[in-house]
DNA sequence: ATGATATTGATAATCGTTATCAAAATATTG
DNA sequence: CAATATTTTGATAACGATTATCAATATCAT
């Protein structure tokens, strides 16, 4: 195994005896430059594009392995499908997420990033020894009706 | 619509306009009964156990409508299958999850829910006065690797 | 009661995801 | 470099959770 590191990603590559295939390496990339949550199905539309020509059930796997290794992580939002972000780590630029659990409607927000923070690194320490668990990333979802769901709540 | 308002969830039928059928009500019962996440086919068991003669599409259809009624909220931990959990307020009993993101172990835990409290509460309205939106629950997931699955990573 | 409306059950259909397995790509060894 | 072992991929079938359909049933309002 003798990936060129050249970004902080591709060590993860070497720790966990993976190769950085040209599918792989796209995938990140992809989610180096969408700032966003991305489905299986939007990564592999945006590997198309690129013209690289892969499978969805490559895409499916990467997304997976990418997940395991830390690199990305899943975000649900209950509207039955996987979505996937890039686990930032520098800049943190930690986001959540309000989802409106009637329409499904998703709202980005990172509001009291700095209090989060000082509040989660102190969680996180709690829980990492005491459950002898590693943290990668954690997510906040808030759930509840978005202004237009609430004016008009009917069967 | 008369339903009759003994629990303090039976209200909320009559905000949404909604019946309280047996089916629903032996739900919501089991909800109470049971104190952890159950996965709609766990439901469907459980109500069959109690000799309640229910299809499983309307099992699916009510969890759905208690979950936009903000009775219960839907969990998920990336298996595949949506979970519930009843929405307590009283007494308010948080806990959050901690997901292995290899092997799907999920850890419960309630640390610092004093300090959650404090941090969330003024979140919450932060949020729901800036983006217009009826915050009636939230969820925090950690992810990460647990102890065994740090220890022997393999393909 | 009568008619309108809501809920349910059985089951077919949908759709995101996973499994299979042979072919291709890549690494390792001699 | 050649030979072999290992990993990754692609096409597609299979799976499984959830949703749609629609007629039957239950419940509500008048």
């Amino acid at each position: 195994m003798k990936n060129k590191v050249e970004k902080e990603w591709e060590k993860e590559f070497d720790y966990f005896n993976k190769r950085i295939t040209p599918c792989r390496r796209a995938i990140m990339e992809i989610f180096e430059e969408e700032e966003r949550h991305l489905s299986a199905e939007e990564v592999y539309m945006l590997l198309r594009e690129r013209g690289e020509k892969v499978g969805i059930a490559t895409v499916y796997r990467n997304l997976d392995l990418l997940s395991q290794m830390g690199l990305l992580h899943r975000v649900n939002f209950g509207d039955g499908r996987e979505h996937y972000e890039m686990t930032r780590v520098s800049p943190p630029q930690h986001h959540h997420h309000l989802v409106c659990t009637r329409c499904g409607k998703v709202i980005d927000y990172s509001e009291l990033v700095r209090e989060e923070h000082e509040f989660l690194d102190r969680l996180e320490r709690e829980l990492s020894s005491k459950y002898d668990f590693l943290i990668q990333s954690h997510q906040i979802y808030f759930y509840g009706l978005c202004e237009s769901c609430r004016s008009n709540f009917e069967s």
